[in-house]
DNA sequence: ATGTAC
C-alpha cells in the first residue's frame, strides 16, 4: 500500500504549510495508539510549530474531522487538512504570496562590471529583496553566484525581520591570517612540496574531549556545544573550505603604519566555519514554511544566541586548525606543541600550556573575519569615528549627496545585515574599520589584500551594506566543474605547479570529486572581482599573496 | 556545507 500525501497548515495562517506523508499502516480511529490524528498533530507541531494541535478542518470545505468514518473518508492524495489551536474554521483565504512586510521596492545593487554575473543569481537577489519580510537594501558582490535557493555573495540588510536561511548552515564560516616564521626561501619552488609533506595528522579529532572543551573556553564562558559537535574541532571540512600557506608578494603599508603583512612574508590563511553545528541549528530553527523571524520573538532570541555560539565555536576552531598546522609547519616552537596530538602521556589537561599558546596565535593572527552571519547595526551607517577628520575633509558637493553627517545620528535605526558569502569591513567588535582582509582566488591565483573604504561617495557603507567579496566566486556549480574539469584534466595532475612554474601551489587533496569541484577554472577571475569593488568605490587592492601550499583533505591511510 | 534527506 502505497503512502497518501496530504498537506497540512494552520487554520490561522494557512500561508504556514508542509507535507506530510501518510503511510497506509496508520489508523482512521482517532482514538487509536497509530492514529493518523496523532500523525498530523505531530507533525503540526514539529513543522508548523503549533503548540497545541486541537481541532482539524477539510479545506475548502471546513468540514471538521471527528470520527473515525471522517478520517477514513476524507484523507486522500493532495487534500489540505487546516490544524488549528482550538479556534473555529476560518475559511479559505486568497492565495497570497506575498508577505504584507514585503517591500517591493527594495533598492538591489549590484557591484560587478567585469566580473560575470549569472542571471539566475540576479533573480535570486532581487526576488529575496522584495518578497521576504522587512528587506530594505540588497547587495550582490562582485563575486555573487547562485545558490540553492538564495544566492552566494550577497547582503541583505532588514527592518525588524531575521531570516536565518540568508545565512545558511554554515553559520560563523569566515577566513583567518596568521603569519608564521618560516622564510619563502622554505616554501617557494620545490621546497613547497617538502611543506606539503610536513602537513600530516591534522585529519580526524584533535585530542580529547576535554582539550576540545578546554580549548573552546574564552573571556565570555566556553562556546562548547557538546561533543556530538566539539568532536569536529579543529578539522577543515568539505567543499570550499582550506587551509593555504601563502607568501605575500606585494604588500603597500596603510598609511596609519598598522598593515600587518610584510613582503616576503609567509603566512597561512584558514577558510572553514561551524562545521555540523550550523546547520543543526538552521534545521532546529526553520522548517520550508517557517523561514523568518520577528526580531522580538522567542525563536529569533533563541536562534540568535546559538548563531552566535556557532561564530564563537568557528572562530576557535579556525585558531585550532591553524595551531594543528603551525605545529607541523614550525616544529621547534613549544607553543605549537599543543597542536600535534597529546604526547604527554598523562592525558590531563594542561591549562597554562593552552593559555601560552591561545596567547601566541593572538600575537601571530592578523584578521579573522565571519562571512556567514547576521549582524545587528545602526542604518543608515554613519561616518564611523575613526572616520571624523575624512568627514569634515569632505568636500560640500558631497555633503549633498545622501551621505550622513554625525548631526544625523539620531535618525538612525538598527537592521540585521545578513551576510552569506560576504565580508564585513569592520571589526563588529570594535567598530573600527578592517585594514586589510583577504580576497582569495583559487589554489594557482592570487589572493588579494583587500582594504575597504569609506566614503561619502559610498555613503559610508551604505552602497555595499558595509561588506565585500568574500572569494572569487563560482564561475561553475560543482556539477558544472565536475563533469567539464575532469574532462578538461584527464590524464593530467592539476595538483603540482607545472614543471615551468615554479610560483605554483602544491595542492594536497585526496578526494578526486573536490580536485575538480574546486579548481581554479570553476571560479570567477578573481582580479576582476577586486576590480570591481575598486571601481564601485568600496575598496582598494593594497597587495598579493600566492599560494605555495593548499591543503584540501588528506587520506592519511595513504 | 553537511554525522545531509529520501
Amino acid at each position: 500500500m502505497p503512502a497518501t500525501r496530504v498537506t497540512i497548515a494552520l487554520n490561522a495562517r494557512q500561508s504556514q504549510k508542509a507535507p506530510l506523508l501518510i503511510s497506509a499502516s496508520a489508523t482512521a480511529d482517532p482514538a487509536a495508539a497509530n492514529s493518523i490524528r496523532g500523525l498530523v498533530f505531530k507533525t503540526a507541531q514539529s513543522k508548523l510549530r503549533l503548540k497545541k494541535p486541537a481541532r482539524v478542518y477539510v479545506s475548502p470545505a471546513g468540514q471538521e474531522l471527528l470520527t473515525e468514518e471522517d478520517w477514513k473518508k476524507n484523507i486522500k492524495l493532495d487534500v489540505t487538512l487546516l490544524i488549528s489551536a482550538g479556534e473555529d474554521y476560518v475559511g479559505v483565504k486568497k492565495e497570497d504570496n506575498t508577505h504584507e512586510d514585503a517591500n517591493v521596492t527594495c533598492p538591489v545593487e549590484i557591484l560587478a562590471s567585469k566580473a560575470p554575473i549569472e542571471s539566475l543569481s540576479v533573480t535570486q537577489l532581487t526576488t529575496t529583496a522584495h518578497t521576504l519580510p522587512g528587506i530594505v537594501h540588497a547587495v550582490g558582490q562582485p563575486d555573487l553566484h547562485p545558490g540553492t535557493k538564495f544566492p552566494i555573495g550577497a547582503v541583505f540588510a532588514s527592518r525588524n525581520w531575521i531570516h536565518p536561511p540568508l545565512i545558511g548552515s554554515d553559520i560563523g564560516c569566515g577566513m583567518a591570517w596568521y603569519k608564521t616564521i618560516l622564510p619563502r626561501s622554505q616554501v617557494d619552488g620545490n621546497k613547497g612540496k617538502k611543506v606539503a609533506e610536513k602537513l600530516r595528522g591534522l585529519e580526524g579529532a584533535w585530542r580529547t574531549r576535554a582539550y576540545r572543551e578546554a580549548w573552546l573556553e574564552n573571556d565570555d564562558g566556553s562556546c562548547s556545544v557538546g561533543e556530538q559537535w566539539d568532536s569536529a574541532l579543529g578539522t577543515i571540512g568539505a567543499g570550499n573550505h582550506f587551509a593555504e600557506i601563502q607568501v605575500v608578494e606585494e604588500s603597500c603599508p596603510t598609511k596609519d603604519g598598522r598593515q600587518g603583512l610584510y613582503e616576503d612574508g609567509v603566512i597561512l590563511l584558514v577558510h572553514s566555519g561551524s562545521r555540523g553545528y550550523g546547520g543543526s541549528i538552521l534545521k532546529k530553527y526553520t522548517t520550508d514554511s517557517h523561514t523568518s523571524f520577528e526580531e522580538s520573538s522567542h525563536e529569533a532570541i533563541e536562534y540568535m544566541k546559538e548563531h552566535d555560539k556557532a561564530c564563537q565555536w568557528a572562530q576557535a576552531n579556525r585558531d585550532l586548525i591553524a595551531l594543528r598546522f603551525l605545529a607541523c609547519l614550525e616544529p621547534g616552537n613549544e607553543d605549537w606543541q599543543l597542536g600535534s596530538s597529546d604526547t604527554d602521556g598523562t592525558g590531563e589537561v594542561d591549562a597554562a600550556m593552552i593559555e601560552r599558546a591561545k596567547g601566541t596565535l593572538q600575537q601571530r593572527k592578523v584578521v579573522d573575519i565571519w562571512h556567514n552571519n547576521v549582524e545587528r547595526v545602526r542604518w543608515p551607517p554613519s561616518p564611523l569615528s575613526s572616520m571624523k577628520e575624512e568627514v569634515a575633509s569632505s568636500s560640500p558637493t558631497a555633503e549633498g549627496t545622501d551621505s550622513f553627517t554625525p548631526n544625523d545620528m539620531h535618525q538612525q535605526e538598527y537592521l540585521y545585515v545578513h551576510r552569506k558569502g560576504a565580508a564585513p569591513t569592520y571589526d563588529p567588535h570594535t567598530q573600527q574599520p578592517l585594514d586589510l582582509l583577504p580576497l582569495p582566488g583559487s589554489r594557482g591565483t592570487p589572493t588579494l589584500i583587500l582594504k575597504p573604504t569609506f566614503s561619502a561617495s559610498m555613503s559610508w557603507g551604505l552602497k555595499n551594506a558595509l561588506s565585500l567579496a568574500h572569494g572569487a566566486g563560482r564561475a561553475m556549480s560543482q556539477a558544472k566543474a565536475l563533469s567539464s574539469l575532469s574532462q578538461k584534466y584527464k590524464g593530467q595532475n592539476i595538483l603540482e605547479p607545472r614543471p615551468a612554474d615554479a610560483g605554483g601551489t602544491w595542492v594536497i587533496c585526496d578526494e578526486k570529486d573536490l580536485v575538480f569541484e574546486e579548481a581554479p577554472d570553476a571560479y570567477k577571475d578573481v582580479e576582476a572581482v577586486g576590480q570591481d569593488l575598486v571601481d564601485a568605490g568600496v575598496a582598494s587592492i593594497v597587495g598579493r599573496c600566492r599560494a605555495r601550499v593548499s591543503y584540501k583533505v588528506r587520506n592519511e591511510a595513504r
